[in-house]
Formats: structure tokens, C-alpha cells, sequence
DNA sequence: GTTAGGG
DNA sequence: CCCTAAC
């Protein structure tokens, strides 16, 4: 097979793909791995063979309707029994920014319509020279390719006949997205199945292809997506420097009609492989990022960065943008803050869905305890809506690299602090509220939730304090959207993460960075300090973007009161002693809100009551803060405190306080 | 880190 | 309340 792989590659510009050692594979690949290498199976294949799986599942699952007719695959021996399935195969492009990259990298492009279904195996599928549409699909064949990109496979359920765009719709549509590496399918594929699979991929695969072609390759909506990216492991300098440039992904939908230039890229739906509680696991690997975005998301873009095998980290920088679009707010939204999605069937649509498991591996390990674990990073979402996602990863981040995640809620950021987080259901023990990305491994993903993650979310602005419920905000680091106001802990959000973090070549593909396509689980806010602290670097961590405006706290009677006496008695210039003899307990006043709130009373005290507006405040008190405002207004303040005598009015006590 | 002011 | 220059 690789022969025939290779002569595709020849199409990328005669890029060969560059030999890449396998790298380890995770510990339950060991266990069945051998068929999979050795074996000539195109990992198209096995995905092929476990759509299918998948595609059952989810017709036994999914409620979706829509599923008309449908293919029907037999599959003997795989326990894949014949079901009528209908898988689809949507290509994914991906786009490196380096356009050398591409050529390394082995791909075989097909063009979505013809090509592909006419010949089983990815090898004999032609090369599409053209990047134009999405017609382009173009499937990564290169084994080597697959593993280090990871494939997202879409399988779908479809009315052969009404084809798919018409039939489905975004709910019809297999939710399980996997991206897969290659190895692990292997893996999986054979561990739950048996080897036998590869003829029945073969089939799989090839009825996969067909129908996505005869559909029209592409259907409009998917329903939902998960890209990892995350450059593999694989140390072939060929490798990294593709993806140490950018790679991008995009989807789009047929409607679009263009994919985003010139990229190629591969779509697929992803499946699960049934395999009992295996199926579970294929989930994937991939790496460093991955996301899903519901079914209506035209337009995907990913960029992932490599690490290169030496210094993954450093020096490679390489910013990962993943970005969703509904069609409509695409364009408008601002990338960063996706918060707005808006549109209802994508929410509720995806709503349902989750992530369950990030899984990201670095390259080096950052971490102490182990390297490979270090990068892991366990994210879990319940109710994971992601209109739009844009993940940025610095170049120079570190796998463990900074996740910054914000929460939106109602438009509004959700600030980390308690009683936001509270309001919000979502309940935070510390400052700073985390996500892990876990890797798949079970065992694993819990020591590294509590051991190694050492993601942090750092808060801008954190203090956490009690504050008013009015609004509840919170800040992660990172931006979230929730959609509606949360019941406890189910809330729809978006996601927006700047990660930093680099993928580790090697470990990436091997060691399982799988996502749970479909279960994002809520964090238990117990579980704060899991979370791990990625140290945010970057200007993005900065308030600007993720602050939010502190909830509105307004003085009460008593709290004007104590500032007035301790203004009284403090002057007016030292604030912080203000803050200190009167606000000392209460954290959500600054001393700069007191002098603010000191400003805004002398004014208001200035003004007719009728002008005034919010609580009344007590003339008695508005007459005080105008005489210490005479009073210090004259007398600067603390250095003149022996002037007292001097002043005018009512400090005197206060002066005299304030001398001794 | 505080202050002082403008926004 | 936020943001920031100036200390």
C-alpha cells in the first residue's frame, strides 16, 4: 500500500511523505497492534469498518430522524452485522499555512464526486489536483499523515436517495465525530473487532466514499466536528516543519461552495467504533485540539501548529486557530469572542453534544511528573455549544501551553468568582476555574487531573469576591459563552480556548489524545484545583479581552457611611488606609473604588436631590462628605493634619485623630 | 503597589 | 467601574 500511497504524493508537488518512525503507541495499541502495522490495511479501512459500527450505534442511538433509506454494508465478520448503514465520508481539508507543508505531507485528493467511490482503496483514488470546492474531499492516505493530522471521520446516515444534503440535516447526522489516528483505529479496530476487518473495510470504506460522493460529497451541515490538531509526534523533520506552519482546517459546507483557497483538507465524519467499551476509546487522538462544532458550522479552520520533534515548543511557535462559523454570523463575529452565537438550531443542536476528552499531549513534557501526561489536558464541557471556535496557540507556548477559556453568559462574561460561579451553577473553589484536556487513557486521565494538568486557567481578574448577583461573570481566562443562563450545570456555551500548547510529536499519536466526541462532562467545581494553571502569556490573557466589567456593586447607606468616617478621619489622599479601616473585610471594594465612590459622593452631594439618582443617600451624610471634602480639599490631605485647627468644619475631630 | 484623574 | 499615568 505504501507504494500506491506514495504515488499520490507525487501530486502534492512530489513531496513524499516523509518516513516517519511510529512512534509509540499507546499502551492498549500495544496490545493489538501488530495485525494493524504489519498489516497492509488502509486505515481508511478500518475507519470504514467502524463507521459502520458507529453508524448502527447511532442509528440505534441517535434520534435523529432523517435516516431514510440507507445503504446497506454488511459486514460479516466484524460483528458489524448487516445493518443498513450509510456512511459518509467527508473530507476534510487541511490547509498548512506552509504550503510546503503540504506536499510533504501524503494526501490523496480526490474529487469528491468522481474519484473516489470508483476504487475501494485510497491509494487507487485519484489525486484532485484542484483546491477549489469542497468538491475537492481529499483524504490524507499517508498513514504516516494520518496518524500525525489524525482523521475526522464523519460517518452519516443517509437517504441514498434523497441524498444527503437533503435529506439530513444536522441532526440527522451521526454525531459521533472522531478524529482518529490512524494507529489507533488499527488499534481499536482490531482490538474490539478482529482482523478480518480489513475486508469488510475495505467495503466500509469504499461504500462511504460512494455515497458521499454520490450526495455530493459534502453535506451542508455537519453535525458536528471534531478536529484535532495537533502536529504528531512524529520526529520527522518533514512533519514538523509542515505543521510548525500553520495547519488549517476548514469545512465548509457545500452551500459555501468554496472552501477557504487552496487548502487541502480532509473531512470526515468521525465514527465510533463500537467495539464494547471500546468503542469508546477510539476516540482519538489527536492531539492538541479538537473541538466539535455543531452541525451547522460552515466554515472550519484549523491551524495547527507542529512542534517540531527536537524542541517542540520553542521555537516553533504556531498558532492554532480553529474557528467555527455558522454561516450567517461567520463573517461578522470577531474571532476571539464567539460568545454570540446565536442561532438557535445550532444551539440546540449541539447542545446536546459534548466533548468529553481532550487529550494533548507535549512534545517534551513540560511537566514534572511525566512528559507525555504534562500536556494533557482534560476538558470537559457539558452541553458544549460552539457556533464559532478559534483557539490560538502561540508559537511559543508550551504544550501545556495556556488554555484560556471564557465563559459567556447571557452575553456577559462569567467572572470566577464565587458567587458568579454560583449563579451561574457553576461552583469554583478557587480563583481560577480549569479545564482539562484528559487524555484518553482512563488511568491516566485522573492522575493528570490531579497531578500533572498543571493547566490553570489564570483569571484576570480574580479576585473573587462576593458580589452582587446581579450579573454573574466570570472570567477564565478564556472566554465562554453560555448561551442561556445555565441551569446548574448544564450550560450551553461556546467555547472560545486560546490554548498554548504544543503538541509533542511523538507521544501525540501514540499516546491517546482522544475526545469523547460526544460527553463533555462538567467539571466539578470541587475539582478546582485539578485544574491545572497554564501560565497565559500572551497580551490575549490580558483583561481587555477576557475582563469583564466588575459586576456593579452599589454603595449602601452603611458603606457611605463608614467611608465618610473613615474619610473623616483619614482625609482625602490615602486610600488605601481608608480601604483598610473601613473596607478591610470587604474584598470587592478597592481602595480605588472608595476613592471613586468618594468622588461620585461629592458630587452627588453637590447636585440637587432631584438629579440624584440610585439609593438616596442621607443628606446628613452628603453634608459630611461636603465638609471633609471642604475640609481636606484645604489642608492636603494627610500632611497637614496639624493645620486642623485651621479647617473649616467638622473634621476637627478627625484632625485630631489624624495627628496623633 | 498607590494615587489621582479622566473616561 | 475602568484605565492609566505618575509616583
Amino acid at each position: 500500500m505504501v507504494s500506491k500511497k506514495r504515488l499520490y504524493y507525487g501530486g502534492f508537488g512530489g513531496f513524499r511523505a516523509p518516513v516517519v518512525p511510529k512512534a509509540p503507541r499507546s499502551l492498549r495499541r500495544s496490545l493489538h497492534k501488530k495485525s494493524s502495522e504489519g498489516s497492509d490495511i488502509c486505515p481508511f479501512e478500518l475507519l470504514a469498518a467502524v463507521a459502520g459500527k458507529l453508524l448502527q450505534e447511532s442509528e440505534s442511538s441517535a434520534s435523529s430522524t432523517g435516516l431514510e433509506g440507507k445503504e446497506q454494508v454488511s459486514i460479516s465478520k466484524d460483528g458489524v452485522k448487516q445493518e443498513p448503514l450509510d456512511v459518509k465520508l467527508k473530507p476534510l481539508r487541511l490547509e498548512y499555512l506552509d504550503q510546503g507543508c503540504c506536499a510533504e505531507s501524503e494526501f490523496v485528493h480526490e474529487h469528491s464526486n468522481s474519484e473516489l467511490k470508483k476504487e475501494p482503496l485510497l491509494t487507487d483514488l485519484p489525486q484532485s489536483d484542484n483546491d477549489s470546492g469542497l468538491e475537492h474531499a481529499s483524504v490524507v492516505t499517508t498513514s504516516d499523515f494520518l496518524k500525525e493530522v489524525g482523521t475526522n471521520v464523519k460517518l452519516e446516515a443517509s437517504d441514498e436517495k434523497h441524498g444527503v444534503n437533503g435529506t439530513r440535516n444536522h441532526g440527522d447526522l451521526c454525531d459521533v465525530n472522531m478524529d482518529v489516528n490512524r494507529a489507533d483505529l488499527h488499534t481499536e479496530a482490531i482490538g474490539s473487532q478482529s482482523e478480518d476487518l480489513t475486508a469488510v473495510k475495505t467495503c466500509s470504506f469504499r461504500d462511504t466514499v460512494k455515497s458521499s460522493v454520490n450526495h455530493g460529497v459534502l453535506n451542508k451541515s455537519y453535525s458536528s466536528v471534531h478536529v484535532p490538531f495537533y502536529s504528531d509526534p512524529v520526529p520527522s523533520a518533514c512533519f514538523q516543519k509542515k505543521h510548525r506552519g500553520n495547519v488549517k482546517i476548514g469545512i465548509r459546507d457545500d452551500d459555501e461552495n468554496s472552501f477557504s483557497c487552496n487548502h487541502h483538507s480532509t473531512k470526515m465524519r468521525a465514527f465510533r467504533l463500537q467495539s464494547r467499551s471500546g468503542y469508546r476509546r477510539i476516540r482519538k487522538i489527536l492531539t492538541a485540539k479538537y473541538w466539535k462544532t455543531a452541525p451547522k458550522l460552515k466554515d472550519y479552520e484549523v491551524s495547527n501548529p507542529t512542534s517540531g520533534g527536537v524542541n517542540p515548543f520553542d521555537h516553533n511557535r504556531k498558532s492554532t486557530y480553529m474557528r467555527k462559523y455558522y454561516q450567517a454570523e461567520a463573517a461578522s463575529k470577531r474571532r476571539k469572542l464567539f460568545h454570540h452565537s446565536s442561532k438557535p438550531d445550532y444551539v440546540q443542536e449541539a447542545s446536546s453534544e459534548s466533548i468529553s476528552n481532550l487529550h494533548e499531549r507535549s512534545a517534551s513534557g513540560d511537566m514534572k511528573h511525566s512528559p507525555a501526561a504534562s500536556n494533557r489536558v482534560k476538558f470537559s464541557i457539558k452541553s458544549f455549544k460552539v457556533p464559532e471556535l478559534y483557539v490560538e496557540m502561540p508559537e511559543t507556548s508550551t504544550v501545556g501551553g495556556d488554555l484560556h477559556v471564557g465563559v459567556l453568559l447571557e452575553g456577559k462574561k462569567v467572572r470566577d468568582d464565587n458567587r458568579t460561579l454560583q449563579q451561574t451553577g457553576i461552583s469554583l473553589n478557587s480563583d481560577t476555574l480549569g479545564f482539562m484536556l484528559e487524555p484518553s487513557l482512563p488511568q491516566a486521565s485522573k492522575s493528570l487531573v490531579e497531578e500533572e494538568c498543571p493547566l490553570l486557567l489564570p483569571c484576570d481578574t480574580p479576585q473573587s469576591l462576593a458580589r452582587s448577583p446581579a450579573t454573574p461573570i466570570m472570567d477564565l481566562g478564556f472566554s465562554n459563552s453560555l448561551e442561556d443562563p445555565p441551569p446548574a450545570t448544564s450550560l450551553d456555551n461556546q467555547v472560545e480556548m486560546n490554548q498554548e500548547s504544543k503538541p509533542l510529536p511523538d507521544e501525540v499519536s501514540t499516546e491517546e489524545t482522544v475526545v469523547d466526541s460526544k460527553a463533555l462532562v462538567p467539571i466539578p467545581p470541587m475539582n478546582v484545583e485539578a485544574l491545572s494553571i497554564v501560565p497565559v502569556n500572551h497580551k490575549q490573557s490580558k483583561r481587555s479581552e477576557l475582563s469583564q466589567r466588575r459586576t456593579r456593586r452599589p454603595f449602601s447607606v452603611s458603606e457611605v457611611e463608614a467611608l465618610v468616617e473613615a474619610v473623616e478621619t483619614l482625609g482625602t489622599g490615602r486610600w488605601r488606609d481608608v480601604k483598610i479601616r473601613a473596607f478591610d473585610d470587604a474584598n470587592h471594594r478597592t481602595y480605588v473604588d472608595l476613592k471613586d465612590k468618594w468622588k461620585t459622593l461629592v458630587h452627588t452631594a453637590s447636585i440637587s436631590p432631584q438629579q440624584r439618582r440610585g439609593e438616596p443617600v442621607p443628606q446628613d451624610l452628603l453634608d459630611r462628605v461636603l465638609a471633609a471634602h471642604g475640609f481636606w480639599s484645604q489642608h492636603q490631605s494627610k500632611q497637614h493634619t496639624k493645620h486642623q485647627s485651621e479647617r473649616v468644619g467638622t473634621p476637627v475631630k478627625v484632625c485630631l485623630e489624624v495627628e496623633s
